[in-house]
DNA sequence: CTGTTAGCGCCTTCAT
DNA sequence: ATGAAGGCGCTAACAG
């Protein structure tokens, strides 16, 4: 299958299972008439309560119907204030708490939104999510994960989206490259979707003008006087809307274009967007250069700050310093960039995430109305990487 | 190695600023018997075919009762071969899922596995996530992500726990101070739970020995000859069971002590586990060593990989030279880490995911058995902060 | 092996 | 403002 698991951390101890607790004993799962909890849920003392596992019994407790329970709770109208008063109280002593399964059958909805992102252990993930993450759950939707590994490509059955049928009120894309077959089964689900960072035909998207991205990180160089200037990122495979890496690109050879700094052939290498792909084309450009066989570029856009930093470690051990013989930019403003005092395009990622969201739960009110695609505005951040070339050609 | 993400070609169109999609209207969820899909999700060709929302439409399709049809979905013996084929096929052919709700408010099983965290942004949660995902996700469970601010204390209803009720089959509580009133409702769940990181009573958890942490860390030092060691890290308010910090610190002394190595009173900071306060602490410190208050380390324990990366970057505001001045070692090995050089003291931690995740879907099979606590080892690897003093003390 | 019969717990008309 | 009744889609006991 898919999913190899490359970075298995040096020294995968096997399961080393040592100690062994006594464990709850997890009974299999009761389906009792009541549960004992050694907390009063709704009186601040503790003792034993019978926590309530249906609306009925809160009902009996409470002296209404059931169908009064699930209005009050609710907080629907058409139930008198101290009707209210009484069931809700009477769930909090019980500890009640509706069964999502049984509410979600009946109103087909499921209060929760899938999130695709292939890991959440790259920082940029991690970020959106967690942005889109507290707007979520202060709407009272849950968040479910689903790791889309990056392989674009998907089989006829596309089963990593199908299993998203009935479960989730939406769907939050995250800089995933769907295939046709993905994105048609996504479709297919009647939800509303979001994408983060890459365009699907018709689906409202938290974008970043990357283009501009591109520019303002390639002319904040040539305005320090840089000419020769490289692009560590352009993706030969762009494809499926995700045109995040060739947007940049684009950017920079306008900006280029712009300054009549021509572009060398060997300049623009691609690295994806983690720390290694940065380093490893970084050095390979290098030996290019050394040999002769490319022009030595006195400064370097980075598609990513991850790159970026690939790119600084590489530049070291190469004993270039930076930005003394090489000035560096990367994009998004890591939360670690400035341990490395670089220079940076800020895309603002948690508020990528919280716009996302938002959209999101546009779509899910009763009444919709257009969705938009929101753009979000990159700006420079000026460190330590970037400075002057070290030659006299200014401009 | 490492996945890399989508990729990209370089065509860069015009970003045209905030357009407005039509978007699908997205219309309320509609309950009608069939939906359009515009994929034969059965057929390799595409084309036009209606999608299936129940079990009854399956059943229709391939002449059996909808009994059969979830058995033969489901595996479940007791269904002839052709037959199962029959149904299968009738299945992939309307794009039939079954409805997680209503599978659950029959089985009680939601098939879905809460991950309680603070944030995914941080590297550490990130990657136990990603490793915990990786199994859940192979075995059929959905992850739930559930933000719980660090914050310690919880109010009497502790109400972002109790929201888990009937809501999943098991909890995974990443690093999570829980207090009391949490821990309890979060018990009173009554589905299994598995901790890492942080103990609970009888409650089986992936562990660190994280005594031995602070002791390899420390023991690297002084065999380098360091005497004068700083732990940065300790924990004021430790509690609930999260005895992180307090571990490694103890770790720490034990090795000082056994080295006959004196402590002040100066040298113990407390940092939490984020680069901020790593940076802080050090830079407090240093002003304290500075002012003759306290004496200089030559050597720093640090309790996270995080907060050894805002002692470098203090340090190197500071003046002082990694190793030469100041040695440092982290805990963690995280993914950025070699990018410092960083030395550190590795626990594997997306195996930690995938062992929690183990744990946890142990005690969700039918015949559980003692729940039991897996250790984790740790060991140093050595990169380049850390050499021997600069003064001739060796020792 | 397969079909039939009951619910699971809640929400939602429709009455009252 | 409240109650009664039906059904959401599925699975789990029984029949056969």
């Amino acid at each position: 299958m898919s999913r190899t698991v490359p970075e298995l951390d040096e020294n995968a101890q096997p399961d080393s299972v040592s100690r062994t607790a006594p464990g709850p004993a997890s009974a299999p799962r009761e389906r009792t008439p009541g549960r004992e909890a050694t907390v009063a849920f709704g009186s601040p003392v503790g003792g034993r309560v019978v926590t309530a596992n249906t609306i009925v019994e809160v009902a009996a407790l409470a002296g209404v119907s059931p169908a009064t329970v699930s209005r009050a709770l609710r907080g629907l109208r058409g139930v008198s204030a101290p009707t209210r008063v009484r069931v809700i109280d009477a769930a909090a002593q019980l500890g009640y708490v509706a069964s999502p399964s049984a509410a979600a059958l009946t109103t087909g909805r499921t209060q929760a939104i899938a999130v695709l992102a292939p890991w959440v252990s790259r920082w940029f993930f991690g970020a959106v999510i967690d942005g889109a993450q507290e707007v979520l759950s202060r709407r009272g939707y849950d968040v479910l994960l689903y790791p889309l590994d990056g392989s674009v490509d998907d089989g006829p059955a596309a089963p990593g989206v199908r299993s998203l049928d009935k479960r989730v009120d939406g769907v939050l894309a995250l800089n995933v490259p769907l295939g046709l077959q993905s994105v048609q089964t996504l479709l297919a689900l009647r939800v509303p979707v979001v994408t983060v960072g890459s365009m699907i035909e018709s689906v409202p998207a938290v974008l970043v003008d990357n283009v501009l991205v591109g520019r303002l990180a390639t002319e904040h160089l040539l305005g320090l006087g840089h000419r020769c200037i490289a692009f560590l990122g352009s993706d030969p495979a762009e494809a499926f809307g995700f045109t995040v890496a060739g947007d940049r690109a684009a950017g920079y050879r306008a900006a280029m274009a712009g300054a009549g700094a021509p572009i060398d052939g060997g300049w623009c290498p691609s690295t994806g967007f983690a720390v290694e792909g940065g380093s490893i084309a970084f050095e390979r450009m290098w030996g290019s250069v050394v040999a002769g066989d490319t022009p030595a570029p006195s400064a370097v856009v980075a598609v990513s700050d991850e790159v970026a930093m690939g790119v600084l470690h590489a530049a070291r051990r190469l004993g270039l310093d930076v930005p003394g013989d090489l000035s560096v930019v990367g994009v998004d403003n890591h939360d670690l960039g400035y341990l490395f005092d670089l220079t940076t395009v800020a895309q603002p990622v948690r508020d990528q995430g919280r716009m996302a969201a938002r959209l999101l739960l546009d779509q899910l009110t009763p009444d919709p109305g257009p969705s938009h695609t929101a753009e979000i505005t990159p700006h420079l951040i000026v460190r330590g990487t970037t400075a002057p070339p070290s030659g006299r050609s200014t401009n």
